[in-house]
DNA sequence: CACTAGGGTTAGGGTTTA
DNA sequence: TTAAACCCTAACCCTAGT
């Protein structure tokens, strides 16, 4: 058998929401392409990055940072088969709207002046925006530096768990 | 205030492993769609199924009760980036390889690559009549019904002459 | 033909039940 | 306490649409 299961490491993880924040969801083949994670994300396919970028966003939900309410549910018998392994509503359209209008608003790459935060009414978009254009600003500082480290800097500011 | 554990019954094991057979193991979805298994298996889910292939192959281990042969596996590095399209390895060096691994394999439950029974009614039948026999010979005893004519029954709906 | 979006399926660790 | 059955969900697959 081919792929015994490639869990994303950290460092791939950053790579990926770094590669999001400078090229943009949905851009999977251009982030693999830039040389900036092509490296880091060179055992990963365009597929993969679509599909890691989707459980982020679920995750980001707010279920992973506090996720409790879980034996709240019960269990009944069940009389039928399983239809299919959870058709559940899990789908997490609502984050990736969410999500998408945050990164696509700006595309880092086109941000470097400052940002037309119209109105944000939401502070943590604007707190976004700043964080990923500090970072960058960082990341063409030390030329050949770790490119890991920032994207795991974004990573931690904004994403914390 | 449970769910009422459903205890597998012989008839579904057996079903099980010949969907295995022809099938290969991980196609649980097609394991079920299969008319040959789909009224045995009706109250399984397709991850029913893979639970308790992997129970199966526990067991088969031959390890007793005092034994465990917990998590010893390491996860492994793919070395190179699966493509958008990758293209299946369909040539039939592979059919070779694993019916050679079927015939070796003495924990059943261990590496079965699926067989295209239908396209090479060829003496490997023979072998996998023999195997399933063997499994199914495993599987439980007491129970009324009669084993044999399960088995049977199955190996006429998977192997028509 | 290449790529993306989105639903469907599997793998494997974790949890519950008998 | 253990093992079979069941759950959770990241990772992976399939495929329509562009």
């Amino acid at each position: 058998m081919g792929a015994p299961k490639q869990r994303w490491t950290p460092e791939e993880e950053a790579a990926l929401k770094a590669g999001v924040a400078k090229h943009g969801p949905g851009k999977w083949r251009t982030i693999l392409r830039d040389s900036d994670f092509s490296e880091l994300l060179r055992l990963r396919s365009n597929v993969d990055l679509k599909d890691k970028w989707r459980n982020l966003s679920v995750t980001a939900g707010g279920y992973g940072s506090r996720e409790k309410a879980r034996m709240a549910l019960k269990k009944g018998r069940r009389v039928v088969p399983k239809l299919t392994a959870e058709p559940m509503d899990v789908d997490g359209k609502d984050m990736d709207i969410a999500h998408d209008a945050i990164i696509e608003a700006e595309p880092l790459a086109m941000a470097l002046e400052p940002l037309a935060i119209e109105e944000s009414p939401d502070k943590s978009v604007a707190r976004l925006d700043d964080l990923i254009l500090e970072s960058y600003r960082k990341a063409n500082e030390p030329s050949g530096s770790n490119k890991a480290a920032v994207a795991a800097y974004i990573e931690d500011q904004i994403w914390p768990l």
